[in-house]
DNA sequence: CGATCTTGCTAAGTCTCGCAAGCAAATAAT
DNA sequence: ATTATTTGCTTGCGAGACTTAGCAAGATCG
């Protein structure tokens, strides 16, 4: 029987990222525009999609990351702004809710903010 | 008699405070064209020092930060790509100690943390 | 002095970002 | 069928980042 380990897609644009992001959770260009609050443009999201610009603001990735419920850091790198991640460490994300609980943080508050202290770390020991 | 403290500076652009960093470590613009492998060229460095670039490539400030031995996310703050820190909070490590000290945070990631949460929730609520 | 080097800066151009406006094809409505 | 709406995308443009080349004032040395 073959392994069913995923292959860790390794080479995909930002752009084909964020395309995916926004289908899988069902939104059209102009929603997401809505859900920004205008931030973003349907016009300049469709471009970011098919790769026609580079190195976008990172407070465009901020928001983006809030409206797809994905990691900052992730779309950071992929934008070439932070070194690729060294190998392992993808996907561990328990254990840490106790932590924070007190300060009264949301499940997605919490996400970020674990996701942000690896990436202060990251930094430093550069 | 007068108190001494500090005033505690307040307004310093990201250009006067890249020109202080530099003067402190004594590094002519070309020198630290040279120590940054030619990604910073001198003009530009210029051009930043006198505030004529308001958000320069993030990568920029990583590579600043690392020549100049300080923090890339206050470098990152100061450029306006992260909200600025909560006021007072220069001498305060109490009172959220307990909160995070479980992950073993240092005094600039607990504050880091905090101020990355002020922003998150800024951006929420707009 | 005159020549050369250093140091910071500017001028001018190129490139990319990001936006407003609007197009073309598909879908829905009457 | 025709009109209207939806959806993704492109175009044209202004603004700003970034580069290359070089200037001007000061130091250094003959």
């Amino acid at each position: 029987m073959p392994p069913i380990t995923q292959p860790e897609k390794p080479e995909q644009t930002l752009g084909q990222h964020l395309a995916r992001l926004r289908a899988a959770t069902n939104l059209k260009l102009r929603e997401v525009e809505e859900k920004s609050n205008g931030e973003i443009s349907n016009a300049y999201l469709s471009q970011l999609e098919n790769d026609k610009i580079k190195k976008p603001d990172p407070s465009f990735l901020h928001t983006l990351s809030e409206i797809y419920q994905t990691s900052y850091e992730d779309l950071m790198q992929r934008a070439g702004y932070l070194p690729p991640p060294p190998k392992s460490a993808t996907g561990r994300r328990q254990a840490q809710a106790a932590t924070f609980a007190i300060k009264n943080l949301t499940p997605d508050e919490e996400k970020a903010l674990i996701e942000y202290l690896a990436f202060i770390r990251k930094q430093k020991r550069s």
